[in-house]
RNA sequence: GGAGAGGUGGCAGAGUGGUUGAAUGUACCUGACUCGAAAUCAGGCGUACGUGUAAACGUACCGGGGGUUCGAAUCCCCCCCUCUCCGCCA
């Protein structure tokens, strides 16, 4: 949510940083209801302040033993006014806070400007791309093996799932024990174990409510709740309500989920193999920080994300987001792009993401200001450190070797009790 | 799942339907005392929104929602959560 401050007094502002990212904000409808709520709110905070003014007259006549039968009788009108003018404006609140929570973030200044995905900015590369000649893909590559079967999935479930078997299975857990381990033990993270199911006020904390509802798949029963499409939900939703002490700064949390995505948009695009599944697994990097030091934060946390490509020896390519590309939520955004042998380009494989008080501000996720003492909002930052379905992707992309087997990066082959060739 | 108890300010904890945004304690901030600190004393100390240049004033908030009433933290209904016991399980 956008600051309501900066919304009020300077519309055209915020209408003009929004069309950077192509959202027409409608500044027409956004000033009559705005004239019209605080139209609507002096009268009903004047008839309510009428109203109290003269029930506790009637409350002391009461005391004095006089009779208060001709009070009640004046304040009759008041109240049937009150009424209507009080679910006039409960109505129109309703409105202007859909309104108002389905407005898109505003890109910070550094965000590249830009139409859609071509107009992203590199900002650098890392690693050595291999030769490969003929490079077979992924899912070529796992079905040989007879390590990885789409076929056993579609007949469990359907399309775009999974079964992965033997060492292949074994990799995929290993690489989340590594990431978790890089995470906690070198960059100082607070692992968490977190629900996978949760509740609608959590979704519209971080922003997949109520503009983006489709993607989500939710759950029979009227409680209203859905399978987490990342694991940001639950992390950062932690701060949902409370007050962190200054002293507890900067928060960072990391959490291993599984995601579930229903991608209702996203049809038609990579229907082979791993790379866009409904259910995947993810490592993700979630921190709190004071506002100052959100950007700063930002590029740390893409460093901690780049950490565990360099560990695994994949070449890839950071990437500045343009406003056109950027996601809703987010102020600034780099992607962490992995080179794909079979598709000859860099596949993302993390986004990293500053929020500023966007998703604070649904959240009232707030710390205790050292200097002011008050309640300042904080501002939030995510990150995939990193996609595992896409990291295995990568590495048996990467590391298949001619015949068709595949070599164990050797930072992971710890993790698989020293084994350092699967096939 | 069944039965009971309970959800009030950072924390603890009062609160007969009427001047209660809410006693009291504690924590915190400021001042006094002190060489300094502790102790003591005095004052301050929630959040959000609105009107206003400001001072200030107004409104709302006692788990959430609805209702009764001139007036609700207080009465009624529904829901959520916590605790205790029982049942069932991993």
């Amino acid at each position: 949510m956008l600051d309501p401050k900066l919304l009020r007094t300077q519309p055209e502002t915020v209408a003009a940083q929004l069309a950077r990212r192509g959202f027409h904000f409608d500044l027409e409808r956004f000033t009559q209801l705005e004239n019209r709520r605080k139209l609507l709110q002096t009268e009903t905070e004047k008839l309510q302040a009428e109203r109290n003014v003269r029930s506790k007259s009637i409350g002391q006549a009461k005391g004095r033993g006089e009779d208060i039968a001709p009070l009640k009788a004046d304040i009759d009108q008041l109240g049937r006014d009150l009424d209507s003018k009080k679910s006039e404006l409960d109505a129109l609140q309703l409105e202007f806070e859909d309104f108002a929570l389905r407005l898109p973030n505003i890109p910070h200044a550094s965000v590249p400007e830009g139409k859609g995905e071509e107009d992203n900015l590199e900002v650098r590369r890392w690693g050595r791309v291999r030769e490969i000649s003929a490079p077979r893909d992924h899912a070529d590559l796992g079905e040989a093996l007879g390590l990885m079967d789409f076929a056993a999935a579609t007949k469990l479930t359907g399309a775009r799932f999974t079964v992965l078997r033997g060492q292949l299975a074994r990799l995929h857990r290993a690489l989340i024990q590594f990431m978790l381990d890089v995470h906690t033990r070198e960059h100082g993270y607070e692992e968490l174990y977190v629900p996978y199911i949760v509740n609608t006020a959590s979704l519209r904390g971080t922003g997949q409510l109520p503009k983006f509802g489709e993607d989500l798949f939710s759950l029979k029963g009227d409680q209203g709740w859905s399978l987490i499409p990342t694991a940001e939900v639950p992390v950062t939703n932690l701060l949902r309500d409370e007050i962190q002490s200054a002293e507890s700064l900067p928060r960072r949390w990391v959490a291993h989920t599984p995601c579930f995505r229903s991608e209702a948009g996203a049809a038609g695009r990579d229907t082979k193999g791993m790379i866009r599944q409904h259910q995947f697994e993810k490592v993700e990097l979630v921190q709190a920080v004071t506002p100052e030091k959100s950007y700063e934060a930002l590029e740390e946390l893409t460093g901690h994300a780049e950490s565990i490509l360099k560990k695994l020896q994949l070449p890839y390519r950071v990437v500045a987001l343009c406003t056109g590309d950027i996601g809703a939520n987010a102020a600034k955004t780099y992607d962490l792009e992995v080179w794909l042998p079979s598709q000859g380009r860099y596949r993302e494989i993390s986004s990293c993401s500053n929020f500023e008080a966007f998703q604070a501000r649904r959240m009232l996720a707030r710390y205790r200001d050292s200097q002011s003492n008050k309640p300042e909002l904080l501002h939030t930052l995510n990150g995939s450190g990193l996609a595992v379905g896409r990291t295995l992707v990568a590495i048996l992309e990467n590391y298949q070797e001619s015949d068709g087997r595949i070599t164990v990066p050797a930072a992971l082959q710890p993790y698989l009790g020293g084994t350092s060739i699967i096939g």
